[in-house]
DNA sequence: AATAATTTTTAGACAAGTCTAAAAATTATT
DNA sequence: AATAATTTTTAGACTTGTCTAAAAATTATT
């Protein structure tokens, strides 16, 4: 049996890890997890012994086969209920993320799979990210950041890298969400704002903004 | 913060306790929980500083009115939880318990909320208890045991005490569900079993189940 | 290559919730 | 009312996951 505790780290592990292919060190662990290094330490140890990943001392650790299913289970009921919240019981984009944390851990294989077909099956969560379907498989988006896109092109807005409820409040103040059509009109080289303009509406956005709004050309 | 084996006490109590009005021993609890009776007592104590209940030693507890309300709540969330999973997810009725048993722990005012608007407000759970509603007003039925219906009456079936796999199970061979209309034929003084009929079928039913099956007169 | 700075691990402690075994209180029996 | 049986509580220990502080290893700097 995993506990809610081990999930959790190897959640953290599989996303800081580019998908569980790098390794992960353990004072990243600790940030992302709001914990000491120590405690990360004494964590990664058990789930060495459970074998969920190779942990080497000093040096790191680096998910393995079943860490990576564990961990694509997770986002997957993760981000089936953040449909779930938005399409069926009306939350905002920015609302959906901390009570998909805890719905995320629900085990049940009938609840997950019977949500994914009662939502017919979506391939992306609100945010664009995209949703393993019941064999773990699925597509990672050819998306680009708004910072790295070109002066003159047309691009649809696809999903987002920081998820902080902040983030998203300010782009839905700015009705910007998935699907709205951007146009590059001009990059400010002294402080990497960007000019851009949304249907009728021009607008400059910072560095920041740019470097967290991922677009694809459409 | 309330602890999730804080909520399972508290519940355990609820139910045993008549909705909260009776005192409720340690044992008892211990028993509901599969657990032992020094750990109640070292979490009743624990409920009483953080003053759900009044706890007196030797006697028992009883649960205080923010004890009731936590209590009212997590019946709440369950039974509109096991709503969504038979109407929306296809769960049948001795599966939803286990599934319900996790999610009505999960803490969120407007999931709650939004779930129940998007059920249209139901009144009965799955087994044809009773949902709470947000103030936590809710219906207590006029049910009666099948061992205590009067023979030569018809009766509807309404709901069950014994909500385990097995008896459900059982229910569900027999063609016995929410809605099924029972004639009772005979009763047995010997054994105390019952003969019923159900359309066109008679069978015999022992008295434990007698004993967990609810009606109301037709 | 030696020293300094950083990262990681170890050792020992703590809180929550549980357990066993023994002691104390209550209830039942004669 | 005294003794027996049952119930409940206490005391002390264990597990999980966490922490602090110190030690050890690694990496960076001179």
């Amino acid at each position: 049996m995993i506990t809610l505790t081990e999930e959790n780290y190897i959640k953290a592990i599989y996303h800081l890890g580019n998908y569980g292919k790098d390794i992960v060190n353990t004072n990243a662990i600790a940030d992302a997890l709001n914990t000491k290094a120590s405690s990360v330490t004494d964590m990664v140890k058990k789930l060495a012994d459970k074998d969920y990943l190779n942990y080497k001392k000093y040096q790191g650790v680096k998910l393995k086969k079943s860490g990576i299913n564990v961990a694509v289970n997770i986002v997957r009921k993760h981000r089936l209920w953040e449909v779930f919240l938005v399409e069926k019981l009306n939350f905002t984009w920015d609302e959906v993320h901390e009570v998909a944390e805890h719905l995320e851990h629900i085990k049940s294989e009938k609840l997950v799979n019977e949500l994914d077909a009662f939502l017919e099956f979506p391939t992306h969560d609100p945010h664009g990210d995209p949703i393993p379907d019941k064999d773990g498989k699925f597509n990672k988006i050819e998306k680009i950041a708004l910072s790295h896109a070109t002066v003159g092109m047309v691009y649809k807005c696809i999903g987002v890298e920081d998820s902080s409820t902040n983030f998203l409040q300010y782009l839905d103040s700015n009705s910007i969400g998935l699907g709205t059509t951007i146009e590059i009109i001009h990059k400010e080289l002294f402080d990497n704002s960007v000019k851009i303009k949304l249907n009728t509406t021009e607008m400059v956005v910072s560095q920041n903004v740019a470097k967290n709004l991922y677009l694809k050309v459409l």
